[in-house]
DNA sequence: TTCCCATTGTTAAAATAATAACAATAATTT
DNA sequence: AAATTATTGTTATTATTTTAACAATGGGAA
């Protein structure tokens, strides 16, 4: 398939968690318009998403959400499932491996990196913390391929550095601090404080 | 001034703080396309953005650090810095509290919410955090008009609830929970899974 | 049966955002 | 002083994303 909008990515892995909760309530079909008010989006999106990837519905009987949530699944996770290291075990890292527990996803955080002694050879949620000096070493064993960076700005370009190198292919940075990464490499970044900046811009223009 | 970009918005943010990071280092002028390298957006951007905000700079010199900082404090912040809370001292919500402390932001967390007796009437790096049930009063009181959500997903509907009831106008939520919230409150979401899966959607696709 | 109507799937249009193109101009070089 | 260069500011173009429009269809009602 060619790639999917960057946006209708997103979107899919909404619909999913939604449609799972639909399903553990014992739901077996769904209507465009039920999903686009769980999402807060409209039925038109919902529908133009769900033709990009090919599946399609009964009409008058919605969509089949089993058979949704396993083509999004698909289209959204690898065969054997994704590796993924955690750099960085403070508030958000941490936060993260406790999240990713116990979800049921195919993406799997496998590994963990600090300097600080206090956190390594520690296991947190069944993830094992690294000195970060083992980092290429454990990425190259353990065929990560996704990394997410937490640590302190300072130090994340560095990180970075070290993820490509250690073949990595995409970069989740939670760092207020961009980023440069080899053409190769899909690099996401997020900031909080412009998501909050945004939100008080608009309450500020009321 | 007419509503900027959403988009422009974002940026602004980011200007602002690589601009003072060069402040600190003694720049005092600086580029269109310098500003894009540290961001790692193009020239035509950044001087597009200045414009729409009106700001103009001089010719082979480039644009004053000082006034444009200045400039975009006008746009993004309120005369008397806005107030925020918190609602959720897990781990997002400490790590929000201890990132904002110390920076010289105008935006203030000037109170958190928890209904954990373990966390309450305590106080997080200056933040005192109250019980759940003060919500309303404090946030009258102290004039509070964003709101952070950061509790577990199933309570946040509930959370959004009670600060449109309180007078909040914007909302930040960090649960992987769609919040409908009225019309006149401003609302931001955000899901890292979401991140993550999108990351590893294009990953996969290479 | 025949007609309505809810709902899908798809194409068309509009809105938003990014990129390119380029004119204007002030500093620097020749 | 003329030409060259670097850089801004702005308009035009292109790309992406969202929204609207509507034809198709099959179930249920009359
Ligand atoms: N931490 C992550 O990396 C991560 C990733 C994805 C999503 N999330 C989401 O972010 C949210 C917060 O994550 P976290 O890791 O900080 O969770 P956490 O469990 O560490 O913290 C949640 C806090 O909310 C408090 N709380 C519970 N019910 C409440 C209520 N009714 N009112 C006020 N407070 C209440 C709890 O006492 C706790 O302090 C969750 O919804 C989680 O699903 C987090
Ligand atoms: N927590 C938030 O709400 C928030 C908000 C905005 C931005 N951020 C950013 O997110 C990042 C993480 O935030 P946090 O609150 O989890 O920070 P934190 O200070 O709690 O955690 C940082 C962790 O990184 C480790 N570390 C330091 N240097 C390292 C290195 N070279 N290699 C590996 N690990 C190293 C530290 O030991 C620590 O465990 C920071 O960049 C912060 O600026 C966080």
């Amino acid at each position: 398939m060619e790639t999917l909008p960057d946006k209708t990515v997103e979107r899919l892995s909404q619909y999913r968690r939604s449609l799972n909760n639909q399903l553990a309530k014992g739901k077996e079909h769904i209507f465009s318009h039920e999903i686009a008010n769980l999402l807060h989006i409209t039925s038109v999106q919902v529908r133009r998403d769900i033709m990009l990837i090919g599946y399609s519905g009964t009409l008058r009987k919605g969509y089949d959400i089993k058979e949704l949530v396993h083509l999004i699944g698909v289209i959204l996770d690898t065969d054997d499932g994704q590796k993924i290291a955690v750099i960085g075990m403070g508030n958000i890292g941490k936060g993260f491996i406790h999240y990713l527990y116990e979800k049921r996803s195919k993406l799997k955080i496998v590994a963990a990196f600090d300097i600080n002694p206090e956190k390594i050879d520690k296991t947190y949620a069944d993830v094992y913390c690294y000195h970060l000096d083992k980092l290429e070493e454990i990425i190259k064993k353990e065929n990560i391929k996704i990394g997410i960076i937490t640590t302190p700005p300072q130090v994340a370009p560095e990180i970075a550095d070290k993820l490509a190198n250690a073949g990595i292919k995409g970069i989740l940075n939670y760092t207020p601090k961009p980023l440069s990464v080899p053409e190769d490499v899909y690099l996401e970044e997020y900031d909080m404080i412009t998501s909050l900046e945004k939100v008080a811009y608009f309450v500020k223009e009321e």
